[in-house]
This record gives structure tokens, C-alpha cells and sequence, in this order.
DNA sequence: CACACTTACGATATTCGTAAGGATT
DNA sequence: AATCCTTACGAATATCGTAAGTGTG
């Protein structure tokens, strides 16, 4: 048997009306188009819901039985249906995105604060971890796309390419590379050197552009803020992509270009493979695309 | 917009199955047939609930939302369906029912009875009340129906006759007129006689046969089981109708026709005009009309 | 190339609105 | 006589099933 809203609805309105004409206009049909939607109610719940005689419509007692779990189906159906179009305006609704540190510290922030002023509704997590941690989520669903590079297993996912994040210099200001505008990777190398570990991004694509020939770090370490002291105690330089720069904004610190062929670690947008963004997540997604990253990203916000 | 619990069984069933295929065969329904149904369900939601591309079907994060409304808006609307059923086979309901004292203590009891037996799950409701409040509680919806005789008054009202109850002379076994068979009525009145009150159907309906010639009674009580014991100490004899004869079944007292024209109660099946029964009411109703009242009728049942 | 969803389209079933019918006050 | 629900019937709409189309692995 097929209950539909539209029955339930016409049922209502009789009820409150006691008057087929009255309750047909409320639900904009002709009265005997009416009378046969109460007519197939009836012969579907197999009962007369209603005494009419031309003169007066009373409830049965059955009718009154139907009367409150009508009332209360209609209620549930509008606000499951309105619980759905909240959803899809973006009133209501979950984003979980995995990002980089770095990414997550400080190109993302202001954006996320932009997307919760526009959506105030919707509930967002920030998931911040290292290249492996972030695809894994992404796999299993955990998050519904990450900002990050990409690695050697692909599988199931998918990504669009973002932004090419070139590498830096970043020493003292009294250092000798210093004193050049923009220096060469080479130069940079003959020097004492501060890595990342060798489970971050930076360092993984640091290796590879470097490749075996290139001088052992002198020290790695786990976190960006970690080389800022090094850096500014002047252990050593380092070399970190543009958008790690604003750990690096301090005083009697200098940040240098590298001449030549680009040095970058690329970063992607990553989603799960043949699967779609919730609405609320492509919403966000389409808000991260329209600012691209930039050099000077990722600086204290308003 | 108009919600069908089609549209949430075939939305359940592509949750579990998660192949257009197989749930369209669930649904009695072939695939393009589905498949459209799904769409309009998407269209008035108003976002996509499923991504599907020919190798694999999933469920969007918004579906996720719906699924937990749709499977609980199924389970009540087939909640209430089943109890709307329930009342119209009478597995389920609700019947009050008036009656004069005489018949709800005699007549009524074993007929009650039966009908508990062959509908348990029916709340019974009885009302042993005097003529007006009998007629009153059925003009108000109180009850369902009233057995009950008439009174002047019967606007809104239908009665169906039921039954002519007969009058009988009761007294002591060692009364003079215990000695006939049948008594005529003039020699009744010729001796002390207890009546009831003034607002019993009994007594407003001797008063009437009687007219304003006849004796006044000796006494006037409100109870029957006040009139055996008066008749039963012999302070005097009294004319009751058949249905109350059960009172009156005791050693020392005798029971006697009246000989001529007869001298009756009539009574009726009382209901509100232009107003159809429950479903239950109706069943009760119709036990009633099918056994009808006798002389022997109101002893003590097994 | 096989499986699975979508689109196209003619047939069927529902539902609608207009108009006539019947009942009640 | 007026009101109001029901029935009748042709028209519009929706839904269905068959068959062809498309895309994915």
C-alpha cells in the first residue's frame, strides 16, 4: 500500500474543515477531486473515516485514532525534508579535510574562517597530519578531501593539481648567503643545513629533487617551528617551501629565492576516487580552489 | 511537494542493495522504472542522493541524512496503517454503551461477555444510567448507543425497536393472587403495590398504561432489589417488566402474567442521527440485535 | 565486451476538472 | 430553493515497461 504526504495532508484538512469544498480549495483541487483522495484513503486503510451526509462531515471514531499519527507523519516528513534542503543549502551539514601542517597552520585558516562566516551552519574539522596520515583518511572516507602532495600509491584516489610551492632559502640575516637577492641551490649546500624528518612532505620532496649526491643534514627535526630556532640561533640555514614562509617572518631572520630550475614540492587536492563531495564539502572545496596559494599567503589574517 | 512511502521503500531498498537492479526487482519494479522514481525523489529533495556510475552505486553524505528519517517515516506510516486496521477487524477499539439498570444488570452482562471472548482487544465501556441520562450521554457522544426505551424528547436521535417488555405481577407465593395462573390487571390494583420512582422507564411507562385512575402506589423506591425485599415481606405486590424478572427469581415469590392486552416497556436500540458507528461500536451492535431479549433472558449465566 | 545505469518512447493507469445527479435542510 | 457531496466522463498527467543508448571496468 502507498500512504502518500499529499493523502495525509487532504485527510488534515478535512478534519479541520468538516467541509469537502472548504478542505478541497486549502489543498488547491476541485471538490470531487477531493472527495476521491479521501475515497482511496479510506479503501487503503479499509475503514470510513468520515459520516458525510450533504449536511454535515463528522469524524469516525477511527478517524480520530488516524488523526494523530497523521499529524505527526505530515511533521516528520516536512522536517526530514527540510533537514535535506538544509543540507543541500548549506544551512546545515559536516566538512572534514585533512591538510599538511604546514597548509593547516597557514594557508587554510583564513579560508576556513571565510567559509564558516558564509556558512555558519555547518560543522567543520580540520584534520592537520603528515602525508601518509592525510591520504589514509582520505581512502577511508575519514575526511572528505585533503590538501597535500602526493605520494607513490595513488590508488583510489584522485587529484587536481593546486599549486607548485617553491622552495626557500631561509637563514640569518648576517649569514653569508644573506648578501644575494636570490642564491643558487649549490651555494646553499656547502653549507650546515637543517632538515625535516624524513616522514614529511618537505623533506620527501627535498630528497628527491636533491637526490643521493647532495650533504647530510646536519640536524632533523619533527616541526617547522623547531628550524625557526635552529635557523635564528644560527645552527644552520634551511631550505622550506614558500608556503611554510611565515614561520620564518621573524626578526634577524631573511627568506632568499632559489635561482635557476624551480625546486617545489607540489600540492594537490585530493579526493577519493569516483565519489562525490557532499554538498557542504563542495562548497568548500570550490572556495579553496577560487584563492589560489600565493607567496605571502599564510601571514597573520584580520 | 508530495512524499510517497513508495519513494522512501525504493529509497530504502537502493540504501541496502546499492544496485539499481536489484532493488527495482525488490520493489516489484523494472530498472528504468526505478530509476525514475529515485530521480523525482532527488529533484524534490533538491540534492543528489546517490552517485552511481554503471560500475558502482553510493550513497551521498545527504542520503546518510535522509536514511535514518526514511526508515523511521516507513516504520510509522505502517504503524499507523496497521493500527488503523487493527480497529477496522476489531483487533483493536473502543464501544461504550448505555443501558437502563434492568438491562445492564441482566440482559446485558452475558452478551458483553461473548462479545469480550471473540474481541479481546476491544475496551468495553458500560453505563448503567435512568432513562435521561441514557438518551443524554448518547446525544453527546458519550457512548456509542444506548438500550434504552424512548422519551418525549427525541430530537437528534434514532431509535430501533428492540423489544415489547411485558409487564408481570410479582408477590409472595402466599398471596391471594398467586392462586391464578394469570391475573387481570384490575385486580392487581385492587391491593398495596410498591412502585419505582418517578424518573424510571419502568414507572413512567405504567404510569401511562395505568392513566390517572389508578391507585397510587403504597410506595416509591429508587431500586428493584428494594422492591423484592418490600414484595418479598409482603408489604405489598408490584408489576415490573420481563427484563427484571431476574430480582425477582427467589423462593417465596411468584411471578405472574397479566392476561389481556398487553401491558409493555418497549424498548430500543437508541443511536445519534446521521451518525455511523466504530467499527467496534457496530460489532457490538449487531451481537445485541442477534440475540434478542426473551423472557427467560437476564438468569444467572454460567 | 559485458554489465549496469540512463534516455527515448509508446502504452497504460491515475488523477484532474467540468458537468450532471441526488440528498438534506 | 439552496447547499453540498457523489457520480460520470473526457482530458491532462504520471508512471510503467520495452528497447536503444552510454559509460565503465
Amino acid at each position: 500500500m502507498n500512504l502518500s504526504a499529499r493523502q495525509l495532508r487532504a485527510f488534515v484538512a478535512l478534519v479541520e474543515e468538516r467541509h469537502f469544498t472548504r478542505a478541497a480549495q486549502r489543498c488547491h483541487l476541485t471538490q470531487p477531486a477531493f472527495s476521491a483522495l479521501i475515497r482511496t484513503l479510506e479503501e487503503a486503510a479499509g475503514v470510513r473515516l468520515f459520516d458525510r451526509n450533504t449536511r454535515r462531515v463528522e469524524l469516525t471514531a477511527e478517524a480520530r485514532v488516524l488523526e494523530v499519527s497523521a499529524r505527526r507523519l505530515l511533521a516528520d516528513m516536512e522536517l526530514a525534508m527540510e533537514d535535506l534542503r538544509d543540507h543541500a543549502a548549506r544551512r546545515r551539514g559536516r566538512v572534514a579535510v585533512a591538510a599538511l601542517p604546514s597548509l593547516a597552520a597557514g594557508w587554510l585558516p583564513p579560508l576556513l574562517a571565510r567559509f564558516h562566516a558564509e556558512y555558519p551552519g555547518i560543522e567543520l574539522h580540520l584534520r592537520d597530519a603528515l602525508l601518509d596520515p592525510c591520504l589514509d583518511m582520505v581512502s577511508q572516507g575519514e575526511v572528505d578531501f585533503a590538501v597535500a602532495s602526493r605520494r607513490a600509491d595513488m590508488s583510489g584516489l584522485d587529484s587536481a593539481f593546486l599549486h607548485a610551492d617553491r622552495f626557500h632559502l631561509v637563514c640569518r640575516a648576517d649569514h653569508a648567503l644573506a648578501q644575494q637577492a636570490t642564491v643558487r641551490l649549490r651555494d646553499v649546500l656547502r653549507w650546515p643545513w637543517i632538515a625535516l624528518a624524513r616522514n614529511s612532505s618537505v623533506r620527501k620532496h627535498l630528497d628527491q629533487a636533491l637526490g643521493e649526491a647532495a650533504a647530510p643534514p646536519l640536524l632533523e627535526v619533527e616541526h617547522l617551528a623547531t628550524v625557526t630556532g635552529l635557523v635564528q640561533a644560527g645552527v644552520g640555514v634551511s631550505l622550506v617551501p614558500g608556503m611554510t614562509l611565515f614561520h620564518f617572518q621573524r626578526p634577524g631572520l631573511v627568506i632568499r629565492s632559489l635561482a635557476g630550475r624551480a625546486l617545489t614540492r607540489p600540492l594537490y587536492m585530493v579526493r577519493r576516487k569516483g565519489r562525490a563531495l557532499s554538498v557542504a564539502a563542495q562548497g568548500l572545496h570550490d572556495l579553496l580552489l577560487a584563492h589560489p596559494m600565493s607567496e605571502g599567503a599564510g601571514e597573520a589574517g584580520p
